[in-house]
DNA sequence: TTGTCCTAGTTTGTATACAATAGATAATTG
DNA sequence: CAATTATCTATTGTATACAAACTAGGACAA
């Protein structure tokens, strides 16, 4: 695995939290490389804004309440025009693939509640991976980028409030209705439904920030050299 | 000036035109600087999508016909949605900034066809720093962030096109038009006049992207050693 | 002539060394 | 005791060296 991806993942998952600091050596020596790709990497995620500069090195970046708030916005804003395109020109193999990726979301989450096993973050991706096939389907590779770097960050938060038998009907009607206007080419519809269901997940995220953020309010040393 | 200011600003003047590989020594010999921070600013440059990476090293992005159709489609929707937003939101402060901004871009302009003076550069960046006045008037910063990422691209192509009355009389009216919208709070309004200036202004470049492909489809090699 | 293989030369990717400085700790003063 | 300043250590930023591998060019064969 490169130092960009684990150190993606580290932070998605929550081992690298919220304003963390974290050093050139202590990751080169997890990695059993030199610094100079962690540097590349480090600037990458930068760029991408997961992490955020000092006047020297870098932190993993922490989001207030209105930048969440923000961020939902903007993902509202460009998953609905997705979802609108995706009715316009939908093929039948991209209903195909949206349909089979909800299949194994709600397969899995089934399995979840019966035996509790499988994992919250393999679920969270079954999610994304419905989520995308909607936007390919809207045929602009461009939006595709900018959603999957838009929607990255709030992940950070979601497994920390995941989770109960209620939140997850919900999200089956929501996916349920999207695909039926999607398949139905009603344009309009597909977006306000993308549209209710975001903002639904924004609203179940926003309550739990301030918790989090208190969290990690204290800069973080690494773990043990 | 550093590494990623310079690069970035030859490729937007079209000095490193798209195809264009460009090695790093060639770079560090130009800034006479070390390949190190030169990487840095080519990684950035890539992850911002102005290079693409081949199996080694990079080349100046090149954009399709499809590609600029695609990244209009999205810049409509985000300025669009800033626009409704700058309505909402807008304070005495934003909309003096705005007038501010629209005032220097038409003073500019009228010396432009009056004198021949000024570079066609400076009214460009004269008037994205109208359209960015406007965005920020939204108070949404991740739009911010997202808009000036995803503007600067066409910007490559917008220099080679431009410039006779007409249009700056079109863009003269359809600024008036927006900024009156934003005033008035007209959500909506904003909205439609912002979208239907972007897209009159892509409407104009798209004709010219192939003859410009065809300038630099032979990739380019460097300017004497 | 066209296609393929091989070779030579560039250019990148990674490691490492060293100097500059930011940030932490201790000391000092009001 | 709090707050400011000084010192010192840890970490970064830059340069450089070396090995790996891609690209391009030419030779050779079909």
């Amino acid at each position: 695995m490169d130092a960009y991806t684990y150190i993606k993942k580290r932070i998605l998952h929550g081992e690298f939290p919220p304003k963390m600091r974290l050093t050139e050596e202590y990751l080169a020596k997890q990695l059993q490389i030199s610094r100079t790709p962690i540097r590349e990497a480090l600037k990458q995620l930068e760029t991408e804004g997961l992490m955020f500069p000092m006047k020297r090195g870098v932190r993993v970046r922490h989001y207030t309440k209105e930048d969440i708030r923000q961020i939902y916005d903007v993902r509202t804003l460009l998953e609905g025009y997705a979802a609108s395109q995706a009715a316009l020109y939908r093929t039948r193999e991209n209903l195909a693939e949206m349909k089979e990726a909800n299949d194994r979301y709600e397969q899995t989450i089934n399995h979840y509640f019966q035996t509790g096993e499988t994992t919250v973050e393999s679920i969270l991706e079954l999610n994304q991976t419905f989520h995308k096939s909607i936007v390919k389907a809207s045929k602009n590779q461009h939006i595709m980028d900018l959603i999957s770097k838009t929607v990255v960050l709030p992940l950070i938060f979601r497994s920390f409030y995941w989770f109960n038998e209620e939140q997850m009907r919900d999200s089956h009607e929501a996916h349920h209705t999207i695909l039926h206007a999607i398949e139905v080419q009603d344009i309009e519809r597909a977006r306000a439904a993308m549209h209710e269901h975001i903002y639904h997940g924004r609203d179940q995220v926003l309550p739990h920030i301030e918790t989090i953020a208190e969290d990690y309010s204290i800069p973080h040393q690494h773990p043990s050299k």
